[in-house]
Formats: structure tokens, C-alpha cells, sequence
DNA sequence: TAGAGACCATACGGTACCGTATGCGGAATC
DNA sequence: GATTCCGCATACGGTACCGTATGGTCTCTA
């Protein structure tokens, strides 16, 4: 009883086990998160791992929780406007998660989305990912005065062609001009 | 001389080992791409293989070029349109490119897009491919009257969403309402 | 019909993984 | 200061690959 986080501590390492799988996902892919890799990245051996660790599997569905918890953090955090602000949040949003400044996150995004089409695990954690996202800038949409059908269908447009460009541009340095970005934007909410 | 064909023969079975390659690429993405593997497939061993190919890297080089080659003919194919029919002939593009029935191209896709984030040869590919898909349907949109800039921009956009779509909905079996396609692709048309 | 070359099987060495079993030190506990 | 348990190292067996070496079979041709 002396440490309140006594039962939590081990958590602590399991973090730094999935915080550097998650690079490596980034980097490598899915395919690349192997435990005897990893464990010579930490400087460590397999032995600590399968300590923490079930198996490798038992990463993989902690890798899957911690990037859901942080998707739906930041979509809620990045999605709330003033009244008569919402289209220019969406703008914001459009921009925040299509310019190259977020090379990091898109990939771990894009590594995410293809783990998704070979394991069920993953494409529900995805599927519930982007149903929140999309609820979120529908809501936008509808509190600018879209009906819901519209809401919905402008929100599908905006993820499609925000991590579409990701993907395109995956390993471009440079970002694409002021003026497309802008008119691309304006051209999904419709501003 | 007796066959003009001779010299294209051993051609026919590195075509089969290419087929098989690129099945085993959409079903299990790039890794999934082993020599010994697509051999027991194919019911022969990896004697064969070696025979046909240098290495396994020969093998993928052949994908590429195989996919490139199609892809360039695909779009240059559906890019045709009679003057005044510039429009239909690009929402007939989005419709066929983000329709479910073309799963399987789909899911080439998005495998040689996740491969080429990890390899140049495939990058090279892709933005070859890209450059040429961009260029086709910015020619129909310059021919129905819009700027060179509109062009590329609504290009941009609309590969964007069609693979973006593609990401999102690769594991989902029932289309999109057509009215919802409808009101996307008159947004990327302009129509 | 003998030889050459296309096409493939067999067999092997080497590597990189996964998961388990077990040993070992150091900190906490009594 | 002996015990317990956490955190990790070491060592092992097993599997799935890649690529090479070598031999066999079948066909076509001279």
C-alpha cells in the first residue's frame, strides 16, 4: 500500500516496449515489428519482452489500443468550434492532417491502415477510429447548417482524400502549394 | 526459325510466376511474397524459380514493371472522350476507380502504394504511374473548359479520394449509396 | 540416336525469427 | 541476513525463409 501505483508500475515498461513498436511500425511496417529487433533497438533481450509480453500478439493488440486512444483524443481535441467557427475548424482540421508536418503520425496512420486489410483486430480498431472522426466533422458540418446527408458525405470526402494524400505524398519533402491546398479545402466544406 | 516466337517463350512462365506474385501481394501484402511459398502454389519447387529469376528482387522488379505497364494502358483507356463529353468520361473514371467490383485492382493498389513507402524501385514505379493518371484526367478537365491550375487541383483531389475511399473501404462488401457518390463526385468534377 | 540445352527436383548451408526454460542479480520484505 | 519476487540474460529447439549446387528428365535438333 505504500506505492498507490504499485499495481500500474509495470505499465511503465510496457509503454516504452509499445512506443518504440509503434516507430518501428512507422519505419518498417507491420513486418517489421519483430521482437528480437526491438529488443536489440532497447538494448535489452527477448527475455524482458516475454516477461511484459504474452507474445508478440499481445504487443500488436497493445500497439492497437494505445493509437486508438490517441486518435480519438485528438480528433475530439482538434474538432470543437465557437458557433459560426465551424467551417473554419474544418479548414484547420483539413490542413492539420494533410500537411507534411505530420509525416510521423501519417505513417504510423498509413502502416495502420494496411496492417487493417490482412487482421481483424486491427480493422476494428480502424472502423472505430474513423466512425468517431467522422461523427465529429459530421457534427461540424450539421452545425454550419448542412443537412445530415450532406454532413456525412462531406466528411467522407475529407478523410478519403486527407489520408489519400498521405498517401500519395508519403515520401514528399516539399508541401503541395498554398493555393491547391486551399482550393481543395474549400472544395470539401463547401465554404 | 521455325518459331517467331522463340525467343519469347520462357517469357509465358515468368508471366505465371509474375501472376501468382501479384495475387499473393493483394491477398497478403509484399511480405507475404516469398519465393518458396508462391513454388509450393504453383506446385513446383524453387528449383523453378531460380531458373526463371536472379533473386527474389528480380521477381518483384518484374511486378513493378508488370503493374506499371497495365496501369499506364488502364487509365490511358478510360481517359478517351469525345469533345463535350469530358465530364461524364471523369465521374465515369471516379465511379469504376472507387466502385467495390474493382476490389482486387484495389487491393493491388494499396499494396504497391504501402510497398513503395519502404522501397525506391516502387516509388519510382508509383510516381510514374501517378505522374501519367494526373496528366490524363487534367487533359479532360483542361478540354471542359477549366484552368490549367483547376486541373491539376481537381486531379490531385480526385485520385486522392478514389484511393483514399479505397483505403477505407477495402474490407467493406455493400457499394455506397449512389446518391452519396453522386454528391462527391459532382464536388471533384465540378460538374 | 547422341548430344545439347531447357526446365525442374533434391539436398544443403546459412540466417532470422518465435516462444520456452532456466539461471541470476538486486531490491524489497520480514 | 535469509527469503521472495521482479526484471532481465542465456541457452535451446523449432520453423520458415533465401540462395546455391547438383543432378535428373524431357525435347528438340543435327
Amino acid at each position: 500500500m505504500s506505492d498507490p501505483n504499485a499495481s500500474a508500475r509495470p505499465q511503465t515498461d510496457r509503454e516504452t516496449w509499445v512506443r518504440s513498436a509503434m516507430q518501428t511500425l512507422a519505419d518498417a511496417g507491420l513486418d517489421g515489428v519483430k521482437v528480437e529487433t526491438l529488443a536489440r533497438e532497447l538494448g535489452v533481450t527477448k527475455g524482458s519482452f516475454y516477461w511484459h509480453f504474452k507474445d508478440r500478439r499481445a504487443l500488436l493488440d497493445a500497439m492497437l489500443e494505445h493509437w486508438r486512444d490517441g486518435r480519438i483524443e485528438d480528433i475530439r481535441g482538434r474538432t470543437q468550434a465557437a458557433p459560426g467557427e465551424e467551417i473554419a475548424q474544418l479548414l484547420h482540421v483539413i490542413d492539420t492532417y494533410s500537411l507534411v508536418r505530420n509525416r510521423r503520425g501519417m505513417q504510423v496512420e498509413l502502416a495502420v491502415r494496411d496492417w487493417a486489410r490482412h487482421d481483424g483486430a486491427a480493422r476494428a480498431t480502424l472502423d472505430a477510429v474513423d466512425a468517431v472522426r467522422l461523427e465529429c466533422t459530421a457534427t461540424l458540418f450539421r452545425a454550419a447548417g448542412r443537412s445530415a446527408d450532406e454532413a456525412a458525405n462531406r466528411s467522407l470526402l475529407l478523410y478519403a482524400y486527407v489520408f489519400g494524400l498521405g498517401m500519395m505524398d508519403s515520401e514528399r519533402d516539399t508541401p503541395r502549394p498554398a493555393e491547391t491546398r486551399a482550393f481543395i479545402a474549400n472544395l470539401i466544406t463547401g465554404g
